[in-house]
DNA sequence: ATAACTGCAAATGATTTGCACAAGG
DNA sequence: CCTTGTGCAAATCATTTGCAGTTAT
């Protein structure tokens, strides 16, 4: 996601305000690479700003999603949608033991962006997604061998 | 997935019952490509069988993805998780304005399976969807214009 | 000034669960 | 038989919505 500076300019062109409130949500998603879920959001806004609810939360997550300043990201949390803040066209990896996912650049993997065969269709974007074990995770089950 | 058969033969082994409920749900869903929510599946039940439950559908379709006979696809509906009962290896395209999601043979497309550049990680699978419009909403677009 | 925003409480909606009755093997 | 399955109603839980009071611009 772009900075504070710049999301707060795409605000004022949307005559929309730059509250306390979102300037911290921002704030803390731009420092953040883990995909959190809107309630991991919540917990570390709450941290900071007591008085904050999950309702301004939700909207500002949704507002960011529709400026394409963070995407969402579904189907890997069992509680709910978690949400990527990484600009850059990319992949992501999985971790079916820790959950844990990685932001994977499309230049690091060849499993990206081709679409040959595709005649006929219009392709927007593409999204891969790898399951499997995080290096950590794989070196500890091989450990417990 | 595999056919009524197979899959009656691995209920016996796991000593799960095949009831008319769950046989009528497999015929269903084994001549169905359209991946359809739980709720499009409860429809097509309700009108052979009208006294099935919602949660007899519920408690098939988990027990066919724990089988691996049909996988979830999450993220796609408003409506809730699809429902995939293809069974060879494949990718997704979604049609952004129609809502079709396409099967697409991991040979038709070259977006599949690479993992270079992946070292440290243990790639169990790999995930790819595609978004854009299906060749009908397509040329729908361009005759609008 | 005033349109946009916040926070509360209630609503929504897909999915799950508890439980008494039914039925497949 | 007796274990597994069914169907109902109620519970769950992430997210949305209605609304009255608040605030950024």
């Amino acid at each position: 996601m772009h900075s504070l500076e710049h999301i707060a300019g795409e605000l004022r062109k949307r005559k929309q305000k730059l509250t306390p409130q979102r300037r911290l949500i921002i704030e803390i998603l731009s420092s953040d690479r883990s995909h959190p879920t809107a309630d991991d959001v919540y917990s570390r806004v709450v941290a900071v700003m007591p008085e904050v609810s999950r309702t301004t939360v939700y909207n500002t997550l949704r507002e960011l999603v529709a400026m394409g300043e963070i995407r969402e990201v579904q189907g890997l949390s069992e509680s709910g949608v978690r949400y990527d803040t990484y600009g850059a066209e990319h992949q992501h990896f999985f971790c079916v033991q820790c959950g844990v996912l990685e932001d994977i650049p499309c230049s690091s993997s060849s499993a990206c962006c081709g679409q040959e065969g595709m005649e006929g269709f219009t392709v927007l974007r593409t999204e891969t997604t790898m399951y499997g074990y995080c290096p950590q995770c794989g070196e500890a089950n091989a450990r417990e061998r």
